[in-house]
DNA sequence: TCAATCCGTATC
DNA sequence: ATACGGATTGAC
């Protein structure tokens, strides 16, 4: 009665039995399934390679977890079919932050997988090892030493302590708020090196291939070559594949990357990274969406590693860390602050014209086009930030301009049309009769993005001068410390050799208006990383900020206190019940799967649901969606995830039809 | 009484 | 998804 099972397959005489997670994306096959190791394949068949099983009577991809000697499926078991190859790619310590990140976000382990181990590549896995450095060649500087060479780092009080830390493999856990100007991929590179010194492996994640150039340069200029691997998705799959390999082989100590290598493996992860968390980069647009701050300070909490989460500026979230003692504040003294910073001016945004032709032909404010009118004739570049267009259009009050909030919900307000009562965008109420948090004003304005300026205008105004842009088509990394007016668009600020003389920064009433949670904090990071490239005030450095100086991200950013700042920031979003102060899920889909979806949910008893909201921009779609929003405290938080991730299952266990799209505190929120 | 079909359920 | 089983319904 030998059917299909062939009868020479016998299974491994050890731990025959093989848990594997299978990769299809549906979440109610998000456990393990049991599969007979063959004994022909048992020293194939480790924890952490791909195999490929019959599952659901077609072949699929899946991942070997660990082997056990028995199985508590009552049913027959079926034989792996075969292992793909016997690189373990899928290490132990990545596997378990991997199954937390899933459940933190409401997604299934095969998601997150699929985002931690990029492709396999044959290929390059066939290729002989090339020749690594032996672990056993000193780094190039004293790695021996108690106290690590780094000077940089004794601008901050609690610097120097921190790198003794992670010599000392204590583990400190940092917010960094970086001093203006600041060599962060050295200062980074130092952490980094301390932690390999120490014999432990480091995971740092930067937002985009420039700050990766920058970070690999300074960890080569410290540690050496062959030491660290940058990942990044700009890499073909081959070249990503090799570098991952040399990570997983535990032949580098360190690994640096753009978001997915927030999961790349490390042996012995001793110290996790991040620049500029508040980047929107870091946060993965692929289910289950998770940040890669989160992912990165799971595993710190996992491996019991140490965590660094630095920026210019100082999010939220980061202020969240501090508040619960998670994580201790690295910050410079104020007088400190003071000697590197530079001169930062507010201005009204009325071009003087009848003053100056000029100045109003770039339709520069008066001050602003004299700081860089001086900048140029003393001979330094001035770098001017413009936003990019594209954002949406929220409703402010006419008087003072703070942004509209809904009374009863504190979401966003929307003007359906002129005229019209402006009804909030989370739960969709009208608010007829609401007044201004700030100045009691009633009346109400769309706040539209004004025309972008352009580089020619400002070439008009400085024509002796080259004008350079900087932007989504041609990002420059670098500009020489000549005489030239540099128009970036956030995050692609050039650095200037020897800083720049001034810094403008134009058309703020875009950033600050954006109908968008982050608005302020988004608006302070951008500003902080184009002021941090400027010289210090005592050498000239000066910044033009064209925005009501009673603001509090220009009060920030007036006394380069980001610290202040979050506080503040985090008090508001305790106040108004936003992350991370709260959890949050929204839930997007059709009408009816949205609703199904919620009652099949067991929602823990403190969710406060609001909406539903249609979901703006999508006007091509067929069906028209629409978005719940759910708020629990940050306790329930697991088990409002777990509830939602449970109610998908149910979901599609009976039908398929009707996607909905779960979000765990998604970056925008509006 | 049997067979074609429908629905629900498990997928190891 | 897809494959299977048990229930259901229609025709002989």
């Amino acid at each position: 009665m030998a059917r299909r099972a062939s009868p020479s397959r016998r299974p491994a005489p050890v731990l025959p039995v093989a848990r594997v997670c299978v990769d299809v994306p549906l979440p109610h096959l998000d456990r393990p399934f049991d599969y007979l190791i063959p004994a022909t394949q048992s020293e194939a068949a480790q924890p952490g390679t791909r195999v490929r099983v019959r599952f659901a009577g077609q072949l699929v991809d899946g991942w070997l977890l660990e082997r056990v000697a028995d199985s508590d499926h009552p049913g027959r078991l079926s034989y792996l079919e075969r292992v793909v190859s016997p690189e373990q790619v899928l290490h132990p310590e990545v596997l378990a932050a991997a199954r937390a990140v899933a459940a933190r976000y409401a997604g299934s382990l095969a998601d997150v997988l699929r985002l931690a181990v990029p492709p396999r590549h044959a290929r390059v896995e066939a290729e002989p090892t090339p020749t690594a450095p032996s672990p056993e060649v000193p780094l190039p500087r004293s790695s021996t030493s108690d106290a690590p060479d780094s000077p940089g780092w004794a601008a901050y009080p609690a610097g120097p302590a921190l790198l003794r830390a992670l010599t000392a493999r204590r583990a400190p856990r940092a917010v960094w708020t970086a001093l203006p100007g600041e060599d962060w991929p050295a200062r980074f590179a130092e952490a980094a090196a301390a932690t390999v010194a120490a014999g432990q492996g480091v995971v740092a994640v930067v937002a985009d291939g420039r700050d990766l150039d920058r970070l690999d340069a300074a960890l080569t200029a410290r540690l050496g070559p062959g030491r660290h691997v940058a990942l990044s998705a700009a890499l073909g799959p081959a070249e990503r594949y090799r570098r991952f390999l040399r990570a997983s082989r535990g032949q580098v100590p360190v690994v640096i990357g753009t978001r997915a290598a927030a999961l790349a493996p490390v042996a012995d992860l001793g110290l996790v990274a991040i620049w500029d968390d508040g980047d929107d980069l870091h946060a993965e647009p692929r289910a289950p969406y998770p940040h890669a701050r989160e992912i990165l300070l799971i595993r710190a909490q996992l491996a019991g590693a140490a965590a660094l989460v630095a920026g210019y500026t100082r999010t939220a979230e980061a202020q969240q860390l501090l508040v619960t003692g998670w994580a201790q504040p690295v910050t410079a003294d104020r007088a400190t602050v003071r000697q590197r910073a530079p001169r930062v001016t507010p201005t009204g945004d009325e071009p003087e014209l009848a003053r100056d032709p000029t100045a109003a032909a770039a339709r520069l404010p008066h001050l602003a086009w004299r700081a860089a009118r001086d900048a140029l004739a003393a001979g330094a570049p001035v770098l001017v930030q413009v936003p990019r267009r594209g954002y949406l259009p929220a409703v402010a009050c006419a008087d003072c301009r703070t942004p509209a909030r809904c009374p009863h919900c504190a979401g966003p307000l929307q003007l359906p049309a002129a005229g019209q009562v402006a009804t909030c965008r989370w739960c969709g109420r009208p608010a007829p009769d609401r007044r201004c948090a700030r100045c009691g004003g009633q009346r109400l304005r769309a706040a539209v993005v004004g025309a972008r300026r352009t580089a020619e205008e400002l070439g008009r105004a400085f024509p002796q001068y080259p004008v350079r842009t900087s932007g989504r088509e041609e990002v420059l990394a670098r500009v020489p410390g000549r005489p030239a007016v540099v128009v970036a668009t956030p995050g692609a600020e050039p650095i200037a050799d020897g800083g720049y003389g001034a810094v403008l920064l134009l058309d703020t009433w875009a950033l600050l208006t954006r109908a968008d949670l982050r608005a302020g904090e988004e608006t302070l990071r951008r500003w902080l990383a184009a002021a941090a490239l400027a010289r210090p005030a005592s050498a000239g450095g000066t910044v033009v900020v064209v925005a009501d100086g009673g603001l509090p991200p220009v009060q920030a950013l007036l006394r380069f206190d980001p610290g202040w700042y979050a506080e503040r920031e985090l008090a508001d979003r305790r106040a108004l019940g936003f992350p991370p102060a709260v959890r949050v899920a929204t839930v997007t889909g059709t009408p009816t799967a949205v609703a199904d979806l919620l009652a099949a949910a067991d929602l823990p008893e403190a969710t406060e649901v609001l909406g539903p909201v249609p979901v703006p921009g999508r006007e091509q779609e067929e069906a028209e969606l629409e978005r719940m929003l759910l708020r629990a405290p940050r306790a329930a938080g697991a088990r409002l995830a777990a509830a939602l991730h449970a109610a998908a299952g149910v979901r599609s266990a009976r039908k398929v039809r009707d996607p909905v799209r779960i979000q765990i505190d998604p970056v925008e929120l509006w």
